[in-house]
DNA sequence: CATATGTCCTGAGAGC
DNA sequence: TGCTCTCAGGACATAT
């Protein structure tokens, strides 16, 4: 499951497409459901031809690839550099969802049965972009700028979890009777955190999964603040994490490593690492698994 | 308005 | 062996 430090890897991975041009984009025949392409794959593939992708930006747990101007033609476009605030682009832009089990590569699928999509190449350091995707809940768009907003403006998706101020996260969770688990998960509040990063994230701040966001006292919301940032930037040094089902990796041969150093994570039953005499629990919220220690985080301070 | 739940999808693993 | 069932969870739609 891609979340933050997975998608900033599979961008960085991608990276030498910056520069190319889309010859055309193809969907391999497959005997699987195809996943969501919109605008349908004949319309998508008439707006994308003959572009060029100016730019590669992660926008929370997604892959942004940015046009340039198609009355402009290829001549004059400069590489736009890599920018912190997702939401800068001003032009028509492909959005890539991986969701689940979706993963964006220039070579190496894991498989080709669950290839789903293929941009095509030219110019550039790269043929093509691949997108592969195992259960197919994965998304592509081709979205002008203002169709961008629309989907992915402020009002839907949240500041970003590695640039966040330690305020803006306050200021946007207090007062909640949400826990605080389910409210790091949710998009619109902050951008890039998933199931995985939010329980190991609370196991390092020491805060109890369960605690509603209005109990979560003043100092706590620098150890969350400075918690996220440490989990999520180890995540991205070893290229993310690679779970037992071994679906997320970096090319056919290679996966990633932040998973030797979960601590609650798919953990329950093992002893916690910090106290040692806790053992990891494993709950559920929303539906979802959460693991922690209930001796490390304690709903009470 | 805030929060909770159902849905999509595939493959793995359990149980009979 | 081979069938059916359950589960995993990101994002969105719908319900309370």
């Amino acid at each position: 499951m891609p979340e933050l430090p997975e998608v900033e890897t599979m961008c960085r991975c991608i990276a030498a497409a910056v520069g190319g041009r889309i010859r055309d984009i193809v969907q391999p025949k497959s005997r699987l459901q195809s996943i969501t392409i919109s605008p349908p794959l004949v319309k998508f593939r008439r707006q994308a031809r003959g572009r060029t992708v100016t730019a590669i930006r992660r926008l929370g747990k997604r892959v942004v690839l940015d046009l340039d101007d198609k009355r402009q033609g290829r001549s004059r476009q400069g590489v736009r550099p890599m920018n912190d605030d997702a939401r800068e682009a001003a032009g028509d832009c492909i959005v890539l969802e991986p969701r689940m089990t979706g993963l964006v590569l220039l070579a190496d699928p894991p498989d080709d049965e669950h290839l789903r999509l293929i941009f095509q190449l030219q110019g550039g350091g790269a043929r093509h972009i691949l997108f592969w995707d195992q259960r197919g809940l994965g998304v592509a768009r081709f979205l002008s700028h203002a169709q961008f907003l629309r989907h992915y403006g402020p009002r839907r998706l949240g500041p970003d979890a590695l640039t966040i101020t330690v305020e803006t996260l306050r200021q946007r969770l207090e007062g909640s009777r949400r826990p605080i688990k389910t409210a790091l998960l949710d998009q619109q509040v902050l951008a890039g955190i998933g199931n995985l990063y939010a329980s190991e994230i609370l196991h390092l701040a020491r805060i109890h999964p369960a605690l509603p966001c209005r109990r979560v006292r003043g100092a706590q919301w620098s150890k969350l603040h400075a918690a996220m940032g440490q989990v999520l930037q180890a995540a991205i040094r070893h290229q993310g994490s690679t779970l037992r089902d071994g679906t997320y990796r970096i090319a056919r041969n290679q996966s990633g490593d932040y998973q030797v150093y979960h601590r609650v994570y798919q953990r329950a039953g093992d002893p916690c690492l910090n106290c040692g005499t806790g053992k990891i629990v494993r709950i559920v919220q929303a539906q979802r698994s959460t693991f922690f220690c209930p001796t490390c985080q304690q709903r009470g301070r």
